[in-house]
DNA sequence: GTGAAACTTGAGTCAATATTCATATTCGGC
DNA sequence: GCCGAATATGAATATTGACTCAAGTTTCAC
């Protein structure tokens, strides 16, 4: 939620003073708050223009549409989030604490960014390609930490691809469920409880 | 998919002959192919109404709106995939091989019926109550299942909503990338891949 | 067989809003 | 303090597609 506006205008319309900059600024933060709340159809770009404060024309002068706005987001919020949990991990002692903390950094997050989850999720249906790409990488990095883990003999065997998206899956319901929707119980405890299910398994013992 | 048309339709509107009642079911069917195709949003009456065969004010016969007849759709649909994977789960002898049986039930619906995953997920953002309570029934009665087979001592004790969300999202990840994405696996080896990380946990013994 | 209810039709209405563009203002280098 | 480039403006345009409705056709109870 910091460095928006680097990479997310094309290139011949990249703004080229630091007014411009400013501005491109303004209109990536109303874009993130009306696209977030209202969705991508219903988000007007006189909603967009207004939050920001500019007229409606400026917004064409640093992007080419609606959509395209609307990917640049996606792909500073892929960047965000990954950024948020990557950097809350690297305290971990192990993989197994890496998990818990990483999964209570996340679901803190979608709490605290509720309209980045949205936006995200909602790329499923607006901008496909930039969904895929964004779990893809997620899964592709956290595939990588097992296998470390399991060369290291943190975890047991297994197919670290199948056991990313299967965890990945298990924190973006558990964010949405007690992130989102309802909040009985602190990031923390879904961590915890969660990190207990697939640490030590269903199976009695 | 085959009690489509039951009480999808409100009261005062609702087909009196059996001609109606086949419209309606038409109508109902060709929405599922257009919306599981080009989303709610690029979803046209007339694109439905076409591929039903019908003109486009018989749409408005038997629905007040295209968003009216998206929710029943939902619901008709949300129906569907519980039932499914109900009736396949009926089988296991224990709870870990009812998990392994749904879970490959489950991406063999989505394999099946990619439309119908489209559209209970689009339904997040277009019919957000819908989608929630499609989740929320989902939960409570995995929950149930989870608090029996404790229970009977087949899986070691736990936190049953939370461990039916988590294992409902990961479903729902694995159904996405192993079902709908790529198939570099079976139903079957995802399932099994899956149960085994859930069954017997991530830690090394 | 008949008449009213149920059903079907598709051209026309209407609101919403993304995008364009001609014009006006501001900036930064000199 | 001047000039061309960069920015900003918002009224006008153009498209799209959901929804209405008045007029026709089919069904079926009697």
């Amino acid at each position: 939620m910091n460095d928006m506006g680097q990479a997310a205008v094309s290139a011949d319309k990249a703004p080229r003073t630091e007014r411009g900059r400013r501005t491109v600024r303004k209109l990536l933060e109303a874009a993130a708050r009306e696209f977030g709340e209202r969705g991508f159809h219903e988000a007007a770009i006189t909603g967009i223009t207004g939050r920001a404060g500019v007229a409606l024309g400026t917004f064409y002068t640093y992007f080419e549409s609606k959509e395209e706005l609307f990917r640049a987001l996606v792909r500073d919020m892929s960047h965000a989030v990954r950024q948020h949990v990557a950097e809350a991990v690297r305290e971990a002692g192990d993989r197994i604490a890496a998990e818990r903390i990483g999964l209570a950094a996340f679901i803190a997050f979608t709490r605290e960014h509720p309209e980045l989850y949205r936006i995200i999720e909602e790329a499923q249906f607006v901008a496909e390609d930039v969904y895929r790409e964004h779990y893809r990488s997620f899964a592709a990095g956290y595939a990588r930490n097992l296998a470390a883990a399991r060369a290291r003999g943190e975890i047991a065997d297994g197919p670290d691809e199948l056991r990313a998206w299967a965890l990945i899956g298990m924190s973006v319901f558990l964010g949405m469920r007690y992130g989102i929707w309802d909040r009985d119980l602190s990031s923390r405890e879904v961590a915890d409880l969660a990190i207990d299910l697939v640490s030590e398994g269903l199976r009695a013992r």
